[in-house]
DNA sequence: CTTGACCTTCCATTGTACTGGAAGGTTCAT
DNA sequence: ATGAACCTTCCAGTACAATGGAAGGTCAAG
């Protein structure tokens, strides 16, 4: 399987699967004679389960920390619990951030759609924010 | 007012406000003889409309669109009307998404969180994600 | 034999908002 | 006069996850 193809069954392109192997996300493709990469089967499924972390939340950097375990050997799973946990009380006070974001601009929007008559005054730069 | 007092005054850095200044968000201090860096009281305003923007989640470059109608002379009311809306259908979007995500990882969570007697298979990374 | 699709590496860049550090000039108190 | 605290410019780097492009090699079809 070139790397084209991987690319195509995985849904990202052939300069993502480059750079996660770079960044050791996956390991160094096989080559065939002529250099091109040759992947097997399961790598599918490893840029799956990249995916899947991300979709979970993860950072690359995260994802690859639980690759590292894995590969010494040990199953990462107290780990990915930390993990997360950690993603989800980031997750809670990001929400929460946003939501009292949220609140403010719409204040602001509301204020800025019903122009008042007196005009926004030279010395400010403008009265809705 | 010299740089280090403004930052002072307006809980920033002199870096950062030497930053502004070359992202056109400040205009060009005034000079003492010194070279310094000379700024009147309303700088003090100025960067406290650039914060109020930020806490509004407007980026730098919307912050700087609203300054450069304002310097053209007009008021840019309506402007900044549009940008909060814009601002309030992206923040009801990304809201949307990171509750969807909250509850992705807290079913993963609680997954992980109840470790079944069969361990982690060899043939997939982790069984939680 | 050539065309086009595909592959290789390497280097640079994107966007956001700063931050760090070097090398040097200024100001003020002691 | 000397030391600390401040200021200047310029260059480079941070984090994140890719993305763009150049220069060249490979492969299958026509």
């Amino acid at each position: 399987m070139r790397i084209g193809q991987l690319a195509e069954a995985t849904g990202t392109t052939t300069k993502t699967l480059r750079f996660y192997e770079e960044s050791r996300l996956l390991p160094p493709a096989e080559r065939l004679a002529s250099g091109y990469r040759d992947y097997a089967e399961d790598a599918v499924g490893q840029v799956a389960f990249i995916h899947r972390g991300q979709a979970a939340g993860l950072t690359l950097g995260q994802i690859r920390q639980i690759l590292k375990i894995r590969e010494h050997g040990q199953t990462p799973c107290s780990h990915v619990q930390g993990l997360l946990g950690q993603r989800l009380g980031e997750l809670d006070a990001q929400i929460a951030e946003l939501l009292a974001l949220r609140e403010t601009i719409f204040q602001l929007h509301e204020k800025a759609s019903k122009p008042e008559p007196d005009s926004c005054s030279a010395d400010q730069v403008c009265r809705y924010i």
